[in-house]
DNA sequence: GGAAGATAGTATCATTCGAAACCAATAGGG
DNA sequence: CCCTATTGGTTTCGAATGATACTATCTTCC
């Protein structure tokens, strides 16, 4: 379909930016038009909905995100009343935070229209691949962080 | 090794997206350090150097970039001496982008950097499930693009 | 052949993103 | 205990990005 210049066609970074682009559109735009969520919130939802009482820093780690775009996230979705802050006890620089009610009830939304969304594009493939291509995200993820800090 | 919620760590999108983002980010130092270049600008540089004479339109089919982002890339790339603009009798709106004997140096020296960074990252994988990795990621793509315009 | 769209490319603007500066609180030696 | 170094989080700022508007040319169709 392609007909690319032969270099570019076949380099794998520009192959995973060009195909993790064109998905993460079609995904944001969806998220965007259902429930008003970015990326970024919907991640910070659904890691909070998973660990409640987790704190910022600890989503950071867990999801790679920038510390400043999970500020900002946080921050929004707290002003939605979508999340709640309670204070931490064990370090005061820090809060722990949970879904609200109303924040349940969204996750409880979002959740399944997540899957669905996924399954709309990948639920042509045959497991296995998916699986082995899974791992290999994975494993090439490893890699680079290897050869970036080396 | 990262204990991740479950729904996020498992959800294609995602891991898609922050691999893509990782190996993204190696590339780019990599290519700002040695030679200046932004991905955009190497990228515009590799098709250029393989078509002579393309139009910028043609190089935004082929690498799915935005125009406003070709454009800034070629305008950098005509400052720097790198590429030349020749009219279009044909069309006299565009014009026929080559390299100059400056840019068909850099491209003597970035393109096989690039094969090697490239190299630091995948090498350590057989040859068939990159194969494999490259096949999928393309096969997504077009899904993805499919479910976009449905 | 000329008016009405379409298209190549550029300019403008608003948004997003992350690096670095910053503030508050904690940790850890002396 | 302090004094310094670190860390959790927010603010600020500059760079990159892409949607939109705009200009110049081309195409179409009457």
């Amino acid at each position: 379909m392609s007909e690319t210049g032969l270099i570019l066609d076949r380099f794998i970074p520009y192959r995973l930016s060009v195909t993790s682009n064109i998905v993460s559109d079609v995904i944001s735009t969806a998220y965007e038009a259902l429930f008003g969520l970015s990326i970024p919130e919907w991640r910070v939802i659904a890691v909070v909905a998973e660990q409640d009482g987790i704190t910022q820093q600890a989503i950071c780690t867990v999801t790679r995100m920038d510390k400043v775009t999970v500020s900002r996230a946080t921050l929004a979705l707290v002003d939605r009343g979508l999340i709640d802050r309670a204070p931490n006890s064990a370090d005061r620089r820090s809060r722990l935070l949970a879904l609200t009610d109303a924040g349940r009830r969204l996750y409880a939304d979002v959740s399944p229209k997540a899957i669905e969304f996924e399954a709309r594009i990948f639920s042509s493939f045959p497991a296995d691949e998916l699986d082995r291509f899974m791992t290999m995200l994975r494993a090439i993820e490893d890699r680079a962080l290897e050869v970036g800090t080396l």
